[in-house]
RNA sequence: GCACCUGUGGUGAAAUGGAUAUCACGACUGACUUCGGAUCAGUUAUUCUAGGUUCGAGUCCUGGCAGGUGCACCA
């Protein structure tokens, strides 16, 4: 039982032998550490129905707690309009510090999905766009949503959706066959020196510029309508032959950055894929649940949901549009994953398309709905300048990490860091300031703050972990290793240490990577507060000294343990 | 037009319906000084607005205002 629990029952246990009944109240920590370790406001839920003054009804329920004997408390003070604050026993701080050294790197993982399995969806590419900082925001919170989740003691799998097939992607495939009419023109291009980033930019400007074109270009609209059925339909040809060649080295470059961020894929379903299983799907309930409409295949929904849009599932040349491909991408997932909980992170831009997919979801198969989970993320600005990839002009991740690593370096040029270490840094800056916020919040990048080892930022967190790493071995240096003394007056970093698992379970169930975030810059804020404060290595003094190192031990475990849910590493030395 | 999201110090963010709205950067006072670039105390706010629910509202409800996004064959 856990000492939350053990306030919680002996206020029920007073609120009996008072004769006070039906109160609904709270245990929890209070904003102030001066308030104590745990408060509750039963006296405040209570006065009513006891037509007391809040704070006299205080007062008979910590007389009754009084009388039953907790060792973890020392001290019950009643405070404010009526709020019971008590303080926990220095015992219990010792404790919770010997119990984080002893589970080291697990201490932080929660229960809350134990025997479940959750799938991971995020990162999901388009063939055609090369990867983007919108999608290292995508990648940032979906890697720590796996993390999280794996962190929940759940059974994870990661999975990415690309967009391998679309309209849109079969104007960029006209205009390249435009460019390299011949194949050998097109040899030509494909095997150019250093050719392989040169083909991805390419890529996306093939495009943009195809998108640009198909406006008002009639023969050009004719063209991508051929290709289209050719793609769609897998006819061979030369647009189908650049087109696979595309997707994989789409694909390749794909798996290497999002490994370069710390993620690995564990499946892929491509559009191509549940595209042909929704249409299936869409045909096999119209005209129960879909409509047919000026030749196409749309879903009306109830007049009851005001907030949802007629939508086209199946356009009139017969091909799924997204509706049906993330219709049949649900249906995917459950029957080759079979998941208890479906995440997935997609650009906020698309929470209206996915309650439609949803609610006609819903009606075909409940737990589609029902165990979806949809996380939602902003944009990015950087500079300024909003992003959109349709536009062109939208820095690549690539670049973006190069650019921070250079700041890196010349911000650090007077120590010596390895490339590994200096692209640790500059992930950790980026990941950063998007964890930062809620999911859903647009963000600002500023490399400025952003890199900065003072205040809050990724480098913060990393430096505060790797000053502790030294500590620890001048401390060994000396002969003093982390040991734990009673007696020791109790610090403000132990009094919020052991909530590290409450703040994971809270990080879990509300998908919300930023409470780890929050909670990490308190742990370092308070930890050098803490090391300004005192002397850590002392030899004058070694009992203490190997005391204070168990402490710092303990908020370097947390550090780390915590910067790995973020995604972000800890190194040792920067 | 309709729908969804967001509005918190100069800036960027935080706050399961709880106490004096928290933190960082910047600016201005002052203390202390270097186990790795500290740290500590103070100044900087009508939480967009008008009502409502509640013992108690930044948080929930209703109406405004402002910004962002989305509204059928693009994804």
């Amino acid at each position: 039982m856990t000492i939350a629990e053990t306030i919680q029952q002996s206020i029920q246990k007073a609120l009996e032998s008072l004769n006070i009944s039906d109160v609904s109240f709270v245990v929890e920590h209070p904003s102030d550490l001066d308030h104590g370790d745990y408060a509750t406001n039963v006296a405040l839920a209570a006065s009513k129905s006891t037509q007391k003054n809040p704070r006299e009804v205080a007062e008979m329920i910590v007389n009754e707690i009084k009388k039953q004997v907790i060792p973890e408390i020392s001290d019950i003070t009643i405070a404010g309009p009526g709020f019971i604050n008590f303080t926990l026993a220095p015992e219990f701080f010792n404790q919770s510090i010997a119990e984080i050294l002893d589970h080291e790197k697990d201490f932080g993982n929660v229960s809350a999905h134990a025997g479940k399995k959750i799938l991971v969806e995020h990162s999901s590419p388009n063939l055609f766009k090369p990867f983007h900082i919108g999608h290292m925001m995508n990648n940032a919170i979906g890697e720590s949503l796996t993390r999280l989740m794996q962190s929940s003691g759940a059974d994870v799998t990661t999975m990415s959706f690309p967009s391998d097939i679309s309209l849109g992607i079969a104007k960029a495939v006209v205009t390249a066959t435009e460019y390299y009419p011949d194949q050998e023109s097109w040899n030509n291009f494909i095997s150019m020196p250093d050719g392989f980033k040169d083909i991805l930019i390419s890529m996306g400007h093939w495009y943009v510029s195809g998108t640009a074109k198909y406006e008002n270009d009639e023969s050009f609209q004719l063209k991508v309508k051929d290709a289209t059925n050719k793609l769609f339909n897998k006819i061979p040809s030369r647009e189908l032959e650049v087109y696979e060649f595309c997707k994989k080295i789409n694909i390749e470059y794909f798996e290497e950055i999002t490994k370069q961020l710390g993620s690995h894929f564990d499946s892929y379903i491509y559009e191509s894929e549940s595209g042909e299983v929704g249409k299936k799907i869409v045909l096999e309930h119209t005209p129960s649940i879909f409509t047919e409409s000026e030749g196409a295949i749309v879903y009306i929904p109830d007049e009851s949901k005001k907030n949802l849009n007629t939508s086209v599932f199946i356009n009139s040349q017969g091909n799924p549009t997204y509706d049906a491909k993330d219709l049949g991408l649900l249906s995917m997932k459950f029957e080759i994953h079979h998941p208890d909980v479906s995440v997935f992170v997609t650009d906020h831009e698309q929470i209206p398309h996915f309650n439609i997919v949803l609610d006609a979801a819903e009606k075909i198969h409940p737990e589609w709905k029902e165990k979806s989970i949809h996380v939602p993320h902003g944009r990015m600005s950087f500079k300024g300048q909003k992003m959109s990839s349709r536009l062109g002009g939208v820095p690549l991740a690539a670049d973006m990490i190069d650019a921070v690593s250079e700041e890196v370096s010349e911000a650090s040029a007077e120590r010596d860091i390895d490339e590994k270490t200096k692209s640790d840094i500059a992930i950790a800056a980026i990941k950063f300031s998007i964890l930062r916020a809620k999911p859903g919040m647009n963000i600002n990048f500023d490399p400025e703050t952003s890199l900065s080892f003072e205040g809050d930022s990724g480098p913060y967190l990393q430096y505060t972990h790797a000053r502790i790493q030294t500590l620890i071995e001048k401390g060994k240096e000396q002969g003093i290793n982390s040991e734990l003394k009673s007696g020791v007056e109790v610090s403000e970093l132990e009094k919020i240490m052991y909530r590290f698992p409450e703040v994971v379970e809270l990080a879990i169930t509300e998908y919300a990577p930023n409470y780890i975030v929050t909670y990490l810059l308190e742990v370092a804020r308070s930890f050098n507060s803490f090391y300004g404060s005192h002397k850590i290595i002392d030899t004058d003094n070694r009992e203490v000294s190997a005391h204070r190192i168990a402490i710092a031990r303990s908020a370097q475990i947390i550090i780390k343990n915590g910067l790995w849910m973020l995604g972000i590493n800890a190194p040792d030395r920067m």
